[in-house]
DNA sequence: GATTAGCACTCGGTAGAATTGAGTGCCAAT
DNA sequence: ATTGGCACTCAATTCTACCGAGTGCTAATC
């Protein structure tokens, strides 16, 4: 609750500084401008509503509230909002939640998509905001197994499985016929070839111009062909419905709505602010404009600093910023621990 | 545009279907309560207001209008609407969605998943309407390769391929260390036994008690553990955005974006549309309360007469129904021909 | 010099009254 | 059976008044 001042800048006065934080809380709370008397009422300054008028004014000037309209209350700006989170100290999930957290990782079952795909729930409705939850590629995993199935003489699927667990298909279209003990070669080579490299590793692929190396050929370059774009991550979205409560104009819902339907957008979003060494962009921060009234909160999921997914939240600017980045660390950490632990210990 | 009459219980004389079906073009139009003027407008019956407005006390008594308060035109009632759907001719797709549809078709590349992913996009782009594909089950599909991959000692992955190009993996949890000879034995003996099978077929697994044996006992009841709830098909859901723009009530957006989530839902809702033989479910048609705004359109993805999946739409009781409709058919049609063309002939 | 009490002022929001007008229902005439 | 005519209804709109939360300023005070 209180806030720390660590040197930077651009700091505020004690006074301010209070006067900031009553504003910026009361207007979570109320989704109303804030005025003078209000602050006096949740932060007991020992001062007369002019005084406090008197900062806001200076606040004002600084560009940490607005007024919408003469003779209203303020409002945080982004910077406002920016300095509150700064300055926050780390909340912490209540016991609720946190007995809710423990219990779905102690109950949830299945594959990593499924538990992950659950785990956005959760966490949409932990905090009442749009979750996000990201898969990372998986880059780096080896490929322990590489298979070429025939669904028929010129259709086949490469089916390939990796040390995280992953696994991908690829429609693999000969122009020939294969026999079946061709595709059975070709899968035999494609598996020793493969096994243990990563998709970044180069490989040495067959000359010849039979149909079994043909085959193999074309495999690995279809396989190859997933690299580029950051296709190869997983996105889950959850609570979408949550966004029709966070704003109040329904071409905003349609505009955020709009943007969480592309994942690939989503996705460079939240890891763009996570390269900034964020936790937290508010408004215009990120760079989309139709986000504007949104603030994304991000936290890492990582093993061993190695980061293997993002868990994220979005809402209105106006967010509950203690509790909802106290839930996404919270999450975070537990999924950590899940997948963590299931692969390494137990 | 006009309606043929054929043979039912309730049939309406020319001119109140004439007048019925003024008011619900009107008003999909204008989303505005339709006067006797507005209908003498566009359908030029040789008749006064008075003779229509008398019309309209009958269509109201008989249940396919109401007035939204006295002294206001009135506005179809779900049975209104559905009486106009069923007297509909065949809507054609305009020529420039046509064309869309076409290209779409022409480009798309990649799994089935994401041609469906895609396609799903499409359908919401040419109807402005959120769509829902849904890739059905493929439970008769026969299964052409089954492996077995361990991640660790204790972690094994069941890799499944089936003859319509699914891929489906599960974990596979051991409760002793098995060696790589263990699992790649207990892969060869899970192939041998399951190839051919089809996810309902019984097969017979061994009942030696050495670890090869227990991985393949396992494995297969992981396996069959798939069937109970029809987890297996899978939704995608395009356009989610349009939502917000069809209905005006914030919480009526609210709650149908919470029932797009359920993606178990969506499924059944659409299917069990299907399964009633009917092609639209308007307002209260289907059983969900919630959507009681929303009119669904379906149409049957089918290859030789076996349902390979469906195609929706999703939108307000006010739909535009001859354009929806017909896109929807449309996209099934290509669908058909994209797939079908694809597994057997080419 | 900072603080404050006091006061005039601003302006969004609400409430009520008046008005409008689209549309009805009914009835007597055709 | 149809229709012109007419009185009536009622949501929506506009206008007015006014309230009150909140401001900014100034002159007095600590």
């Amino acid at each position: 609750m209180a806030k720390r001042a660590n040197v930077a800048d651009d700091e505020l006065d004690a006074r301010k500084a209070t006067i900031l934080e009553a504003v910026v809380t009361e207007h979570i709370d109320t989704a109303q401008p804030v005025g003078s008397s209000s602050v006096l009422q949740s932060a007991d300054l020992g001062v007369s509503p002019a005084t406090v008028r008197a900062e806001m004014v200076a606040l004002e000037r600084e560009g940490y509230l607005v007024q919408p309209h003469t003779s209203a209350g303020r409002v945080p700006t982004d910077k406002g909002y920016r300095y509150f989170v700064d300055h926050l100290e780390a909340g912490v999930v209540g016991p609720a939640e946190q007995e809710q957290i423990k219990d779905f990782f102690k109950r949830v079952r299945g594959e990593v998509e499924d538990v992950l795909e659950q785990t956005s729930t959760l966490l949409s409705q932990l905090t009442s905001y749009t979750s996000v939850v990201v898969n990372s590629a998986h880059a780096h995993a080896t490929i322990l197994s590489a298979q070429l199935v025939n669904l028929d003489a010129r259709h086949h699927l490469l089916v390939t499985v990796f040390s995280d667990g992953t696994v991908i298909k690829h429609s693999v279209k000969a122009s020939f016929d294969a026999s079946h003990l061709e595709v059975a070669e070709a899968s035999k080579q494609l598996n020793a070839l493969l096994l243990g490299t990563t998709l970044e590793s180069r490989v040495q692929v067959p000359s010849r111009t039979d149909h079994v190396a043909k085959l193999v050929r074309e495999s690995v370059s279809v396989l190859r062909a997933e690299q580029p774009a950051g296709e190869d991550e997983q996105v889950f979205i959850g609570g979408s419905s949550r966004v029709a409560e966070s704003f109040d104009g329904v071409e905003t819902v349609r505009q955020v709505l709009s943007i969480l339907e592309q994942e690939l957008l989503v996705v460079s979003l939240v890891e763009d602010i996570l390269d900034r060494g964020l936790s937290v962009a508010i408004g215009s921060e990120h760079g989309y404009e139709p986000l504007s009234s949104c603030a994304v909160i991000v936290a890492p999921v990582a093993i061993d600093g190695e980061s293997i997914g993002v868990v994220g939240l979005l809402g209105p600017t106006r967010m509950k910023y203690p509790e909802a980045l106290a839930a996404a660390r919270a999450v975070s950490h537990h999924l950590v621990r899940h997948f963590g632990g299931e692969v390494e210990g137990e």
